[in-house]
DNA sequence: TCAGTTACTTACCGAGCGGTAAGTAACCTG
DNA sequence: CAGGTTACTTACCGCTCGGTAAGTAACTGA
């Protein structure tokens, strides 16, 4: 069963890096949390950086399901109030990881680097056109261009679940989300 | 001249350290760039982590200058613009630095951390005040918490430099602090 | 039964890390 | 000019890192 132990190196390898980060986890690390040597790992891998880029695809492969669950609602304020929900509740589930590391951090290796640029624009461009036609249906103030809207929401969004886990805080992702959508959008959902 | 000596070891790490973050700088890369070697900089310091911290000091030294200046703005408004402004010149301007590994990210040293949180707190407690009486005087649609707002706005900021310095792009301070004022505080300076 | 594959382990490598002990030139002071 | 201090250098330490070569049980198919 190949695929399984693959699976489970994976599974074990992205709880490790989701906690401490990408440099701040050894392949000893995840052999000894598997019971098994660091040379196993190269046996199924061909080194760190394979395995981590398994990783943020399994992991990108998540955001984009719940994505996809976001954009089935059926206004556009309620898409974009579960897909900020649903963003933080992952982006603090899942710590040192989607928080900072895989965003941006830390590019020891460019290849990773690349790799992640491309994850995330894939997001950014799934939700940009949402951002867009909630800014435009709710008659700002001024116009604002939806890829900077975009930022600034997914910006917030990254600063906040690394404050927040940074300073150990709980956080009500539920009450957040209104209220993110309220600041920025100036909608009010009790 | 000690005190020369140890200001330019001060300077040059700083340098490193925000070009390639705490980890990815290694004792031997700052004796290098000072044509010294390594066990010089343990004649002047006690460790790696004593550079880091004097170098941590000074950054928040220059923040809390930067917030001084913008807090003797006239109105809040304009505080509130020049602070923006400030923040975001400073942290796209100190890479890794500002930017993310100072502000929040793994914390080998839990003292390093300690004494983050504390700098950080600082520098959230001192803009709060004026964050609040934004907030009010700008009679949002709904209340909103001064803490979650100033996170709010901190986190977005920090979120911003982190997405623009990691995707290499351009950015114009000077328009994004007014689109931010607009998006968070509905206020629109042309 | 026996060769071949699979899924590992044991034992190692060189490089780099933070840090230290000992030596040494240059200077200042009595 | 001796004695001590200052500001270093040379040479090392122990450790951990990512990675590899070689060996080995257990299973598989002809």
């Amino acid at each position: 069963m190949v695929q399984d132990t693959k699976k489970y190196i994976i599974k074990t390898a992205r709880g490790l890096f989701s906690e401490y980060s990408y440099p701040g986890v050894s392949m000893n690390d995840i052999a000894q949390k598997l019971n098994i040597t660091k040379a196993a790992l190269y046996y199924h891998f061909t080194g760190k950086a394979e395995i981590y880029k398994k990783v943020l695809d399994e992991v990108f492969g998540n955001i984009s399901a719940h994505t996809a669950e976001a954009l089935s609602e059926k206004t556009d304020s309620e898409k974009l109030r579960v897909f900020i929900k649903n963003y933080l509740d992952f982006g603090l589930k899942e710590k040192n990881f989607t928080k900072a590391l895989m965003l941006k951090l830390s590019p020891t290796d460019p290849q990773i680097k690349k790799h992640t640029i491309k994850l995330r624009k894939q997001m950014t461009t799934s939700i940009q056109p949402l951002v867009a036609s909630v800014i435009e249906n709710k008659k700002m103030s001024c116009k604002i261009d939806s890829y900077l809207a975009t930022s600034m929401l997914t910006g917030m969004m990254d600063g906040l679940i690394l404050e927040y886990s940074f300073l150990n805080k709980r956080i009500n992702t539920e009450k957040m989300s209104n209220q993110i959508i309220m600041m920025l959008f100036q909608k009010v959902e009790v």
